[in-house]
DNA sequence: CATTGTCAATACGCCAGCGTATGGTTAGAC
DNA sequence: GTCTAACCATACGCTGGCGTATTGACAATG
């Protein structure tokens, strides 16, 4: 169950990873210390020797977040055809990454004062990029900016409605049947 | 602040009035008894009185809502064009409304066992409306379900976004630039 | 093998929120 | 005016999670 080996130490990574799995779960009501312990097979005696406090490990966990999504994007913007760079987009939805479980979760909580600025950064870069996309697909500024936010908008969209339907409403085909249609709809 | 008139008795609908005001500010995290009672003016002794426990108040705020979200789509029925009746639903992510407010802060804690199945419900008849509204414009069933599909992602995720950036960054004038975009693209 | 640094266990005090018990206040019925 | 039901305050015990202090285990280094 736990990620990280058994009888092993710990290091300050290992618990700001675990925080953000829990993030990823139960958002960041779930990063309590002593849960978190006790998941990670110690005592929180661990904990305090590598953070000051829960708020240092928040942190710690949302740094980590925006790290593992910026790297997903750096590696979607390598994408040379701009309209795969815009369907990787959703691709990246269906959510095999943890940062992108994490996402639907913070959502959530733009009104934390240490979320607020996480998920303005994120926002901002992907939409960014994908109006570069749109542009680079030969879209004027303005029509660009609108469609990337149309764009965003339902990939947000996507990962949050994932989790209200039942798992198997949703099979792999029909997964790419419904990225066709964004496809053709959204992507000129 | 508080929504109820000042040295009044509380009944067990303000309860879950206040309640429901707190899971769109807080989640339902923010469904706490004590806080509630300071907020509302009165001691839990109050509540106690009303509710059997906390997660009967829950139960009340979410119902409530559910309700509300259908007090909206009932309305968004009426409208003859379903043209129209598409663009209402975006509109409605502006978000004036509590119901939609509390929408987006739900949408994150799809994994708790009372709220699963009222977003499950809510998805389930708002894809429906917007499945028949498409239908009504003419695209075959299974076009008609994918776009719907997309759009619902499109208004979720565009409520969740708007929470993420400063409010300074739309005006009014900006959101029916955007809404005229979304009309444009995704409506035939 | 002694020392030092790293990581963890234990034990403690603290606080916020839940739920209970019980008594007090107020409005309207009669 | 008394009675009763509806509503609220107060006081209490309980639990879970935060943070601190202290001691212990173990590895690496010399």
């Amino acid at each position: 169950m736990a990620s990280a080996a058994e009888n092993k130490r710990l290091s300050a990574r290992d618990w700001a990873d675990a925080a953000l799995d829990a993030i990823a779960r139960g958002g960041i009501g779930a990063v309590s210390v002593e849960p978190l312990a006790r998941q990670l097979g110690v005592t929180k005696g661990s904990f305090y020797w590598h953070y000051a406090n829960r708020e240092a490990l928040l942190v710690a966990a949302l740094e980590l977040w925006v790290q593992e999504i910026e790297t997903l994007a750096a590696a979607a913007r390598e994408v040379l055809e701009p309209r795969q760079r815009v369907l990787d987009t959703f691709r990246l939805a269906s959510g095999r990454h943890r940062a992108h479980s994490a996402y639907a979760t913070l959502a959530a909580h733009a009104d934390h004062p240490l979320v607020r600025p996480a998920l303005e950064q994120v926002a901002r870069r992907r939409m960014d990029d994908m109006t570069q996309a749109y542009r680079d697909l030969g879209l004027d500024a303005d029509t660009a900016r609108q469609r990337a936010q149309l764009s965003f908008s339902a990939y947000l969209g996507f990962m949050t409605l994932l989790r209200h339907l039942p798992h198997d409403s949703m099979t792999a085909e029909a997964y790419e049947h419904y990225f066709e249609h964004v496809a053709a709809t959204l992507v000129p």
